[in-house]
DNA sequence: ATCTTAATTTCGGCA
DNA sequence: TGCCGAAGTTAAGAT
């Protein structure tokens, strides 16, 4: 990896025309090629980048440029989409060079797959006498994330996700509306499930006789391990 | 802006949980306290960050970590949702502190809203006799871009991209299977019209009985600039 | 300030 | 490989 600080200005024209005005800023170039051009300030999104595959040109600039005070001019483009970056450098203020390796990336954890399986794996958090009819059930709009039985043989979709919302509750809707079409399947109540629950949406959903559960991961993975010991 | 390479490792907690193994990484430290880790490769989303507001904090580590041979330890914390992020410095190969300034920020042109916006009010652009019904007509399905009708007050919905490509026909193609299903519209034609539109995009359209038209978006300013003086 | 939607979205999963 | 949906989505515009 490449870190340079220059004074420059950059143009795209790709998916969309653009233009970085002259001033000092922090080049990263990466060893496959990409580029990312950062100010000292905002979020983790560059002003300007380029994706890679792609391959950077280091050129000398023409007559013209370097009258203008180029001293480098630096040509990105992307191997397949003809998209281009170019940078005009002229003050480099800072240029080193080094070598990372392969990064192992990132393990994630608590994440909407990991609510479902836990909870599937232990259908009772959602009643007395629950059991699993499947995930991910398929249905014409998308999978519902869980389909179960009640006590009483009841079906009931369950819904889950991270931060329970008010789009949450309009999709599983969506799906008991479906669902209940089934005569094989009605009725159909509904579960909300989440690791935090918004009160608009808790309105929403019990204003709609859709019940909702808040989800505990620690405890879903305190019974997990019990559940992989005790078989 | 601090630019450090370290040899570290990552731990975040907030709206998931994440770590990140022992590694050699590139850490961007903004003056805005927010900070970015990434590694060699990958696209512009860093492999970890926390976003501003948030204050970092450069501590001693406890007697455990340093012999497990932890340097320094970074506590990066979010002022106001709680999120933290833990970075254990093992190693510190590179560290630079830099001066950037004010950044003036991106210039953006060529998007979508303009091409519609110009072409919409230069609809004959599409066809001599067009005029124009309304931009974003509503659909069950989301808004068309261009109604319009032709010399023959015949009605022709119109999808604009920058680039077009196949799904943009299809796109065109569920929204006209949906108008022609409204008597009061129907029969609805067709056009694909972009700054650039791919071959393959091109003959699906076309195999579809769509028209394309290829937008020159300095023309249309060039149109919108005399009108503007005419008026 | 809040919400709605596009994004040079990126990223992962599954068919 | 392409489609579909989530993301610590982020970011910009409208209400």
């Amino acid at each position: 990896m490449r870190l340079v600080v220059a004074t420059c200005s950059v143009d795209y024209a790709g998916r969309l025309t653009a233009h970085l005005p002259l001033a000092t800023r922090t080049l990263m170039l990466k060893s496959d090629g990409s580029v990312l051009i950062h100010s000292d300030g905002g979020s983790y999104k560059p002003l300007n980048w380029m994706s890679p595959p792609c391959v950077i040109d280091f050129m000398e600039p023409d007559d013209d440029l370097a009258a203008a005070g180029v001293l480098e001019l630096w040509r990105v483009t992307h191997s397949k989409t003809a998209d281009m970056l170019a940078i005009s450098i002229f003050e480099i203020h800072h240029d080193s060079t080094h070598e990372l390796g392969e990064d192992p990336g990132l393990i994630k954890d608590g994440v909407e797959a990991d609510l479902q399986r836990l909870s599937a794996s232990q259908i009772e958090v959602y009643g007395d006498g629950f059991h699993l009819i499947r995930r991910e059930y398929p249905t014409a709009i998308g999978p519902v994330d869980i389909l179960a039985r009640d006590a009483n043989e009841s079906v009931v979709a369950i819904e889950i996700k991270r931060r329970g919302d008010i789009d949450g509750v309009e999709q599983l809707t969506r799906y008991l509306e479906l669902l209940n079409r089934d005569t094989t399947l009605a009725p159909v109540s509904g579960i909300f499930a989440a690791q935090e629950i918004k009160p608009q949406a808790r309105t929403l959903a019990e204003d709609r006789g859709i019940r909702c559960v808040v989800l505990d991961l620690d405890a879903l993975r305190g019974g997990e391990t019990d559940h992989d010991r005790l078989f």
